[in-house]
DNA sequence: TTGTACGCGTTATCAC
DNA sequence: GTGATAACGCGTACAA
């Protein structure tokens, strides 16, 4: 049987208004020996406020939705998680739901959070939100509460967006390549049709066109972000032996080219050098250590903390945020 | 503005009642013409159910709460992840909290999940939790929900228990090693403060000793599970030129023990054997592929799931099970 | 076929 | 200092 205030009233022979009073801490009103009274009686009791009641009282509910693609992927359940630690300290409680990646679990979740009663909503939208903004933008308008959009973005959003710069940190990855002397290098690219493509391959490009390195259509491979890709992709572009460094996309396909690389008795970096992107948690344990870009979960979270922190005051603050990358050295990447 | 059932009911000069019946599609009563209508209205007006007033209202909240130590371990966001997936279909909502790895933040963990009530609890418990179950499980027990723990569980609770078998997982790993013709062989093990650990090494030593191979207390190297630790390791074990295989209590040690073995120059399998457990996704893509225990998500799940089902009817239901697990052969282990 | 009225546990306002 | 009581939004038994 569920503890409510009005046990408490009863047994401390007062009203349930005393009760919420005292155990709310609200100053003055109350005797202080009827204080510790009823803390007593609710101690003993093991009295738990009903959450679900007061949220209905004040339409308050001190609790944030945020909506991953998924959890399985450690970017986001880092994201989460640290999310959830630092919301924890502000007295809020994180409501989690992942989407698989597809739209339709974006808008169902949004329904559901909402219908939870959310204070505010963040949302890394799923892969191919981008080609259907307009559902997630209608949808996202009149909610009654502030969303923001956090690495996984639409651009038309009007609300807060926070992200990592692509563009920016592939450039300079290829910058470190090219100054390392290297001049034909081919590109593995990843899924065209995930959000985050595309700013990868045209740092890639504008890097090598700045350099004036030749980039030929040939030269870009498609992968599709998977080991499997990369260890698959692996012959085909070393065998043009035409190349001296491969740039893959992300860690994943690196990895992938490399484990094909060592199969084959080839050394790393000295017959072919390999760069990644991600700096996932394993790049640094590999031989040899994989160079990437780093993206900081840190940095990104102060950001996203402090736009909440402000869209919580004002619904309507809204600001654009990217966010930039590290350049990690290691040893896939060799001089020439 | 938010729109509720009353708003509904004026515009369709109902009563509340009404578009509530409507709403939650109870059959009877109402006439198919104002059944459209009300739905009509509630789409256009982009109604959205009050699941706190409902909550309240109903005393049933169609969500379970789940506490894991930590979501950037792979383990436990998959099982979330899954979690989540598999009680949508079943249209329940799960809520995760974090702890941390306290014990401290299990406890507020589990009155925070209680005050937003839930209709069941899952948790794996903070390692350090068995060693004082008396909290957990006065808490537990008037506890107005059932309640389950999954993986990391307190021997004491009366509730169900699921987890894996970590005797027989590595009792099986060790025979296969042994099987190889390894017989001195050392043991890197684990944190013992964690919950996992000593059922592993024991199902090692009985496995040694049921086989006749002499296991001395030096035989036996204190890590803590971190790839550090097993990097750090490699050498004291590998210089003692005694041994022909290294059983790691967990891949990322594996991983250390592997790192530094290559660094040397050392050939694997053939200067010497390295195991781990545990099957994280990148023991597949290693050079040699790591040799290892899988434990079957999907195993787990499916008794998970099966124990949720039947708390749910009956909140006494009460089981204690233990899964198996799968010997993974792969190249980092050889014959001699 | 539809409406009335009450309860769920809490907060907040106002009265005493 | 303390108590009554009206919301909050919804579900439901009982009337009509």
């Amino acid at each position: 049987m569920k503890i409510t205030m009005k046990d408490i009233a009863e047994e401390a022979k007062v009203s349930i208004a005393t009760v919420s009073h005292v155990l709310n801490n609200k100053p003055g009103r109350v005797s202080d020996a009827m204080r510790e009274k009823i803390k007593k009686i609710a101690r003993e009791k093991k009295y738990v406020t009903n959450h679900t009641a007061r949220q209905l009282a004040t339409n308050k509910s001190n609790t944030i939705g945020i909506i991953v693609p998924d959890l399985e992927n450690y970017f986001f359940a880092s994201m989460v998680s640290r999310l959830q630690a630092k919301m924890r300290e502000r007295g809020y409680f994180v409501l989690v739901v992942t989407s698989n990646d597809e739209i339709r679990n974006d808008l169902e979740g949004i329904r559901l959070l909402v219908s939870r009663g959310i204070d505010l909503l963040a949302i890394s939208v799923s892969n191919a939100a981008q080609n259907h903004p307009e559902e997630y933008l209608s949808m996202l308008e009149d909610l009654s509460v502030p969303a923001i959009m956090i690495d996984r973005i639409i651009k038309e959003f009007k609300g807060s967006k926070i992200r990592f710069d692509d563009f920016s940190g592939m450039n300079k990855l290829t910058e470190y390549v090219i100054d390392n002397h290297h001049r034909k290098i081919a590109f593995l690219n990843g899924d065209m049709n995930m959000a985050r493509t595309a700013g990868r391959i045209q740092g890639f490009l504008a890097s090598m066109e700045a350099h004036g390195c030749a980039v030929d259509q040939k030269d870009i491979y498609d992968g599709d972000y998977s080991f499997e890709s990369g260890y698959a992709l692996f012959d085909a572009i070393y065998d043009q032996h035409t190349y001296t460094a491969i740039i893959a996309a992300n860690d994943m396909m690196a990895y992938g080219l490399m484990n094909r690389a060592i199969e084959r008795g080839l050394t790393l970096p000295d017959d072919i050098s390999i760069s990644g992107y991600d700096n996932v948690i394993f790049s640094e344990m590999l031989n040899p250590s994989l160079t990437t870009v780093n993206q900081d979960m840190n940095s990104l979270m102060d950001e996203v903390l402090r736009v909440i922190d402000l869209s919580l005051k004002d619904p309507h603050y809204s600001e654009n945020i990217i966010i930039d990358t590290q350049l990690i050295k290691r040893n896939s990447v060799g001089s020439i």
